[in-house]
DNA sequence: TGGCCGGAATGAAAATTCTGGCCATTTTTG
DNA sequence: CAAAAATGGCCAGAATTTTCATTCCGGCCA
């Protein structure tokens, strides 16, 4: 899951990164306009999380501009907490939600998880947790149920894991795949989608990914 | 189709041909000028890749070599990214077009496509796709659509298909055929290229490709 | 120091390519 | 004109290459 962090202020980007790591996250971070849609258009993210505030221009600007290219990226803006007007300019220009500064990171959280899943065509179950074919995962405590049983994640099945669950059923090239579980810059030239298909699989049974030769991996959960 | 690609530098000649490879091109490599100079004249390539800095001489004057010699065969230059006088020098020495370095691999494939088409006297449709009286080739996807349908192509019968595909109505040899569809080195004494006619004929359909009896064969699309 | 990650190595599995052969058709030759 | 030779179509098994699964190991960070 690949976000895209556009905000200047550095030491709320260092903190925020590592939070959003810890939730398994992987993100991306832009200080200015320019830097931001130079990275939207190299490579998909799952949601930007944008200042409303930029040094090189103005983040409600950016955001217009991407929509009338038709980039359909879920967007959060972050808006200083009194600014009502804007953030109602902020809807109609296209955001999916807006956040408040100050804010609680859990709440951020919370609206990264809906956004997200709501991109993907997927409804969250009333307590929050991504569930597909039997297989539950809770995000806050990065454990799976299969079944009756209950596993512990690695930080990275945690991450592969939940991008199967947001797109059950469909074909996910290990390319596709790479590009969500690492950073823009760090080209991998490893086998780690395997591996870790492989660690899945010990977990959620066997039958649970489906691989296609040559193209990729289906999840079908459980049958 | 065959390429020539002179290039000294050792690494960026491995993972080109790796790309090259997979963009399904059959690739030549010359270290050297004199290298270069002699697998030119023993055996027709679609498309040189000419690196301006050689060790053994100036990519420049091998080129004007060449033309002088009337050797129409297309040549992109690799540049120094800077040295654009170098450029100029290298559009008036008869290149096709030229590429600053460093390079996207997609920009080379892109470029080739344009020139080995435009030398074949065939214009790319405006989706970049090749395409022949009801047939067209997915170079990307590496798939054909015959009418309705769409078949999947292996990568051999890929590159027989297009290089059908740049010359239709045209004789061609089984020589010259597999001329285009193995390197220099290993020429094979066999009938693969029938057997990959049959193959093509069963996708394409039987009257695609015509059989002239000691002489070849003409592709003709679905008429 | 222990668990996780990334990368390499190894072996298995699958897909593709190649080979040789046999048969059908066309061309050549006596 | 008929028989022989040459050529191409096509198949099935062998060989090769590609892709994937799995294990292992060094390094890193907590």
């Amino acid at each position: 899951m690949k976000l895209l962090l556009v905000e200047d202020n550095e030491l709320l980007v260092k903190e925020l990164t590592k939070q959003l790591k810890a939730a398994g996250y992987v993100t991306d971070v832009a200080a200015s306009a320019m830097d931001a849609d130079y990275l939207l258009k190299e490579s998909p993210y799952d949601c930007v999380i944008l200042d409303i505030g930029l040094p090189d221009g103005n983040g409600l600007e950016l955001l217009q501009h991407w929509r009338q290219q038709e980039i359909a990226t879920p967007v959060i803006m972050l808006t200083a907490r009194s600014q009502w007007h804007e953030k109602v300019e902020g809807f109609n220009a296209g955001a999916d939600d807006y956040l408040g500064k100050p804010f609680h990171t859990q709440e951020l959280l919370a609206r990264l998880q809906a956004v997200i899943s709501r991109s993907n065509g997927r409804a969250l179950s009333p307590s929050k947790q991504l569930s597909f074919g039997g297989i539950t995962l809770d995000e806050s405590e990065q454990t799976v149920e299969v079944g009756e049983q209950r596993f512990e994640l690695t930080a990275m099945e945690f991450r592969l894991l939940r991008i199967f669950l947001l797109s059950p059923k469909k074909l996910l090239s290990k390319n596709q795949l790479s590009d969500k579980l690492y950073q823009f810059d760090d080209e991998k030239e490893s086998n780690v989608v395997e591996v870790y298909v492989t660690h899945l699989r010990k977990k959620l049974g066997k039958s649970a990914i489906e691989t296609r030769r040559g193209q990729g991996y289906i999840f079908h959960g459980l049958e």
